[in-house]
DNA sequence: CTCGAAACAGACTGATTGGTCTGTTTGTAA
DNA sequence: TTACAAACAGACCAATCAGTCTGTTTCGAG
């Protein structure tokens, strides 16, 4: 094999992120992430079929590091033996990365995604469904679990697994048109307060 | 005044904001606009003085109507004398429309403005702040008077408050990734039952 | 009826777009 | 060292873009 074009790709990738997540998707043209990636038209159509194609690579690898990002929440709080007390300390485990999350980042990929039909039918959005399932599953069952072990009603299980990914996605969007970063870890919060009175870890 | 412009205007005003929300505002074209409204290009530059300016304008009516369906769910709840019952029936209110507003609209338009920084900064965010404003102080008034009421601590108010329009926008999101509108009146009903329990209206 | 400005229509333009094509460089296996 | 395919460079192209310009229609004031 030739030259280690994964390399260049991954560059051109971290481009287009970066100006796709600022600028939205259709507002980014190829020749911009060019030359943002440091290189050529050459490299761009030999790693990716077309430009919709780099949109799915995009997603493909954001999903991929997003999953990450649960399971990484899910084993830091895997120890915790209390299922309530787990639910709130994985909640605080994205507080506690906020900060961190919005100074690198200020939107959420998934929203330059979603916004255009195209992505959405093309079978974008699918990735982004992926991801979705994944979340809602994983923090289904903590939320069982902890439902049962304190004999509570929390209704629509899937649905409050959901208000996790509703949040993150609303807050990003509440942070982007404020300029306010911090709005991230506050609605965070409230997910936390809310979800601990719910489960009745007061 | 020569023949009422107004009409037309609105006319492409209608088409635009029905083809950014579907597409996103790069992905639709100045010449799609005219086409869906039947309109020529001599009259588009008549009413608005560039693209961007679309995009102000489209901006600035649809928060004019977002406020009004805030004032709505508002005038809706007066008689409610219990606040933090109010907050619930509130709440409720745009749980009873979620399917109507669903039907109407695939997405919201915040999330095409927000999503293009050339908006953002140009000024057609700061209408969608306005919005998030109005919002954040009318809830707000409605907490505190419910916590109040019921002598309650709900932590950061103005975070609470905003996480009805989080929730709006995250709900919008994850309605069009699995293209499934039910989930705005779930996340809504989600959103009813945390605020109820933490407001101890059981 | 006239006249002037607002309200349009649509041909046109220069710039930008995504994508192609030809040719060159690079690394590796034989 | 040669052979070959992957990796890349960049000129090039047709289509589309936002915006301009010239001319026509509409309507109300005088």
């Amino acid at each position: 094999m030739p030259k280690n074009g994964a390399i260049n790709r991954e560059r051109i990738l971290d481009a287009a992120q970066h100006l796709v997540i600022e600028n939205g998707f259709a507002a980014t043209s190829v020749d911009q992430v060019l030359k943002a990636a440091g290189t050529s038209k050459g490299a761009f159509f030999h790693h990716f079929d077309s430009k919709v194609d780099l949109a799915r690579a995009l997603t493909e690898r954001y999903v991929t590091a997003d999953i990450g990002h649960l399971r990484t929440a899910l084993d830091a709080t895997a120890s915790i033996s209390d299922p309530a007390e787990r639910v709130v300390a994985f909640v605080r485990h994205f507080e506690d990365s906020a900060e961190e999350v919005m100074s690198a980042q200020s939107n959420c990929l998934y929203v330059a995604v979603l916004t255009e039909q195209q992505l959405v039918s093309n079978g974008t959005a699918d990735l982004v469904n992926h991801a979705i399932e994944v979340w809602r599953k994983e923090i289904a069952d903590l939320l069982t679990a902890a439902a049962t072990s304190r004999d509570r009603d929390l209704g629509d299980v899937d649905a409050l697994a959901d208000h996790v990914f509703v949040t993150f996605e609303g807050a990003f969007l509440l942070c982007r048109s404020t300029g306010t970063p911090e709005h991230m870890r506050a609605q965070l919060g409230v997910l936390r307060r809310l979800l601990a009175t719910t489960l009745g870890t007061a």
